[in-house]
This record gives C-alpha cells, sequence and structure tokens, in this order.
DNA sequence: ATACTTGCAAATGATTTGCCAGTGT
DNA sequence: ACACTGGCAAATCATTTGCAAGTAT
C-alpha cells in the first residue's frame, strides 16, 4: 500500500541498451537524460545528484530539479535505483550493479561492500528468521568495523 | 573519523533514573527536558521530534527546536537513539527498549520487530561475511514481505 | 549568581512542484 | 505538430543555528 522504493530492476549493458527501453516505453532520450544516464555508467560508486548535476566526470552540467526527474524517471523505468549510506543525500547507482549491498561502521563511519561469500548465509539467516526475502540496496547493514571492534572494547559489547 | 550515530547507551528504568543520570553530568532537568522524556517512555513506538513537539500522549507542546536538541542531547548521554525506517522524518526511541531491529517490506511498506529467535543466526552470519558486529538499530532490514513475495512472482525473484 | 536551556526567527540542505519555453520523435 | 522535457523560481520538509530572555541548581 506505501511503497517506498521500486522493487522491479531492469539491468543494461549500456548506454544504447538504456537509451532503447526508454523509447520502447514512450520516453525520450534527451541531451540531460544521456548525461544522467552517462555519469551513472562512468561511476564506480553511487552518486548523488548534486555531483551529477555539477558535472561529475566531466559531463556538462545539467539543472539539479532535471536529475532529479530524470532518476525518478529512470528508477520508475527500473534502470536505477537509489541508497541512503547515512545522512547525507540519497544516492543513485544503476541496477546493472547487482545488489551485494554495504556496510557503514557506525563508529568511524568506513563504508564497504559487503562481501559476496556471505551474502548467502546472511540472506538464510534472515529468511529464516523473518520470512522476508531480504534486499540490502535501499539500506546498508551496519555495526562496528573490526577496528572499531578492537578499541570500542567498553562500549556496548 | 566521521561518526555517524552515537555507539553509547545507558539503559534506565524510568524518568527519574533518567534524570539523575542527566544532574549527574552537570545537565538540568528542565521542563522541556522531561517532556520529551515522558513522552519517549509512554510511546511504544519511535516516535519523530515533531509528534513530540505536538503533545504526543497528552503531554504539554514543546518547541520543535528545543525538541530537537533534546534529543541530541539525551542522545549523547545515551539515553536515546534515533532510526530511520524509510523517507520520513527520523524517529526517536530510549535505548532502554533494547536493540532488536526492524524489517521493512520494500512493496507494502509493512514495518515489524524483527523476530529475536532468528537475531544470532543473522548476526552470525554477518560475522562471518565480513568481521562487523552488527547492529540493527539505525535502518531497518528491508526486502520483500512474506505475502509480497508471494505477490511478487515476476519481479526480481 | 551562573551557566545551562528555551523559544522564536532565520538559515540550511535535500527534494519537490508550478509554469512556460524548448525539443525529441 | 504534439507531447514529453528542461530550466528557473518558489515551495516544502526535516533539521540546525543565532541570540536574547528564562530558569534549574
Amino acid at each position: 500500500m506505501t511503497a517506498t522504493r521500486s522493487t522491479t530492476s531492469l539491468a543494461v549493458a549500456g548506454i544504447d541498451e538504456a537509451a532503447t527501453a526508454l523509447r520502447q516505453r514512450g520516453m525520450r532520450v534527451s541531451t540531460s537524460r544521456r548525461v544522467v544516464l552517462e555519469a551513472l555508467f562512468a561511476s564506480d560508486r553511487p552518486v548523488s545528484a548534486e555531483e551529477i548535476s555539477s558535472g561529475l566526470g566531466g559531463y556538462p552540467p545539467v539543472d539539479l530539479t532535471s536529475v532529479y526527474r530524470n532518476l525518478e524517471t529512470l528508477e520508475e523505468v527500473g534502470l536505477v535505483r537509489h541508497l541512503h549510506l547515512g545522512h547525507g543525500p540519497g544516492l543513485y547507482v544503476l541496477t546493472s550493479v547487482g545488489d551485494a549491498g554495504y556496510l557503514v561502521c557506525d563508529s568511524c563511519g568506513d563504508v564497504s561492500h559487503l562481501p559476496s561469500a556471505g551474502i548467502e548465509q546472511i540472506r538464510r539467516a534472515i529468511r529464516a528468521a523473518s520470512g522476508y526475502e531480504p534486499r540490502f540496496t535501499h539500506f546498508p547493514l551496519t555495526g562496528l568495523c573490526p577496528v572499531c571492534r578492537a578499541e570500542n572494547e567498553g562500549d556496548v559489547p
């Protein structure tokens, strides 16, 4: 009833395939929209609307409002997804990057990828505990990273 | 380096114990601060600053700024913690409620408690995969709830 | 009496909306 | 041509900051 975020994804290999997907739905491939896509394809990490707007990676700047509107559109189509790693602005990625997820340390703020090796175990444990089919794409897992864990021996063990 | 949130907690049984903890640190137990604490003690769910400010549970209204400032102070002391369940305002709870965590469905928005029965398994899997000591207190686990999982059979299985 | 707190106004950061001109198809 | 888009200004939502007046201790 109150869907918080997109539940569909459309993985695509490059701009051309993305453009085709858009046109198939009667959407246009405008300059701004293309720049947003190119910036996302060029980045190896989640990026904010502001970063894209201000010319991330040498692409021409695009009005911030248009960036937001395009990201929203692309998210509806399933090409893009957004996530939150902490208190900053939302971050956007292509759905084609997969859904491995992130880890953020509550103490030092360190951000890392959730190692794919152990993900299936985590999934299984969550499924068993709750019946949910987990996704790690919208919020990171958080806690104390190994380093801070060693340091914070007194705190909330 | 970039601590995102408090890593300490101070569980307390009631207002009086909380008041003592505050005074021990040279902090005052003003009317506003007491109302914020009372509202938190009276609520059985995480609440927003706005809710507290506008007189949740029949307590006298407190200026929103003061609520934010008090919540921040109480969080520093370790009496309070905040979390995000989705895109709305931050939600606050007493740390004395424990750290079981929440589950939110990406599709229908349903919010539930992470059943304590399976938590240790989940913790173990995350620890094994990443070395992190997980906390489920700041962001919920998300995914498809059992009901939506059955419905969305085509989507991103 | 002193320093911690409050309340109000104003600022900030992130995102959204209205509106009309611009442009893919 | 027509409908989808873009850009700019202004609005909105959540939260923070400045500052003078108020009050726990």
